[in-house]
DNA sequence: ATCCCATTGTCAGAGGGGCGACAGTTGCTT
DNA sequence: AAGCAACTGTCGCCCCTCTGACAATGGGAT
């Protein structure tokens, strides 16, 4: 994989790969506890890497984990994903390598169900498989009406909608510009630019790998729609 | 939905509207032949409608069938699907309306599942829910996938790939340089232009609503991979 | 044969955004 | 405190595509 897709990987993940749908109720986790491991991971360790065969899926409880790609020199971040996210599913399904590698940014607790353990006792709750199932078409589906919304949008935009996705509860984005623009699949300067507008009108403030959202209003008009 | 999204629609269904993945082995089927329902349909005739509720899906055995979007003025051919291809699913899964109506272009064999009918028995055979889970699963896999292929990339290699998809055993694509335009989501003027370089190069030869493949090395040269 | 509409073919102008380059800042490291 | 690497802020240039406008052509309808 070259570098232009590379990038366009990220840009792809972090618009379609928000794999943070939860299939699954409280009562399913409840039913499917045999066959989950309970796990916990501190800051930077990983829960699974790229390549490396899919022998699990993991369900996040709590803490955030940050999807990436790619060898260390270059590496993308492709999304960050939170509580009730599902990690890994697909290419443990599918029976392929992991397609990313998901690290721990803080610490992180979730629940881990292997292959082997996990198909057998789908088969056995059925109501849960067609609930997963129902929740991966949905998936797609967004996907698809995401596209719509992303497509031919300006990078400021784009810009400002992923501002008001990631912003933490301070208003902050601890992300540098290069960062951004790669989950954006744009460059770094038209970010720089983006950014230097919404500043302009009292949107934003920018600092060192750090934005900071003043007027969420204005960003969402920025964002248009 | 306005105009510029009815437009990209378009272009997104034929990205990634291909629903013609089967998550069923004949063996599947045979199980579930109780609850499915054999229709034919005539040349013309629906197999649903756009905003109708969804209350089947079905999977197609013979002939094609057109999906499209829009009223009667406006309309938006969307994607064409042959034998295998599983319609309606999603919207039925999800309990929603259809998302664009299906209609037979040719004499169509389709097996009918009915929501009411289908999940209990789903419930009932979790491995095939499993297997549709997975098709599902990979279907959005593919999709993303496809993005990659697709961002970025300047009008003549999508107009060269879809040539290369869309014509027929003569080499022909009936298609007015406009319609070619929306499905691409690229504007009429673009599309001429990059038909023009295919022509210099010797890879097609354009005519009144028509254009012709005559050689597809060449167009596949100027796809790009 | 003629008319009219759909379609093709072109051109100029404008805007968005990518790329390379480079100066100025920030913050960690030693 | 000094040095260094990462990051931000700007430029200029160029490519691609969109928009709008208009001429030329094809083909069906009368």
């Amino acid at each position: 994989m070259n570098v232009a897709d590379q990038q366009h990987f990220a840009w792809l993940a972090r618009t379609f790969g928000r794999t943070d749908y939860l299939p699954l109720s409280p009562d399913d986790l409840r039913a499917l506890s045999d066959a989950g491991e309970f796990v916990e991971k501190y800051p930077g360790t990983h829960l699974f890497r790229e390549g490396q065969p899919a022998e699990a899926a993991y369900v996040v409880q709590r803490g955030t984990a940050e999807l990436y790609r790619g060898p260390k020199a270059g590496l993308r971040v492709v999304a960050r994903v939170g509580e009730g996210a599902v990690l890994g599913d697909i290419a443990m399904f599918r029976g392929e390598p992991y397609i990313s590698s998901a690290r721990a940014v803080d610490t992180v607790t979730a629940l881990r169900f292997t292959r082997n353990r996990l198909l057998p006792l789908l088969v056995e709750h059925p109501v849960i498989t067609l609930r997963w199932l129902v929740a991966g078409l949905s998936q797609l589906e967004a996907t698809q009406r995401r596209m719509l919304r992303l497509m031919h949008r300006t990078v400021r935009e784009q810009v400002a909608e992923l501002l008001l996705d990631e912003a933490d509860r301070y208003g902050e984005v601890h992300l540098s510009q290069a960062s951004l623009a790669t989950l954006l699949g744009a460059s770094r300067q038209s970010v720089n630019e983006a950014l230097g507008e919404l500043r302009e009108t009292g949107a934003v403030e920018t600092g060192y790998r750090v934005i900071t959202v003043v007027d969420r209003d204005r960003l969402k008009a920025a964002a248009g729609t």
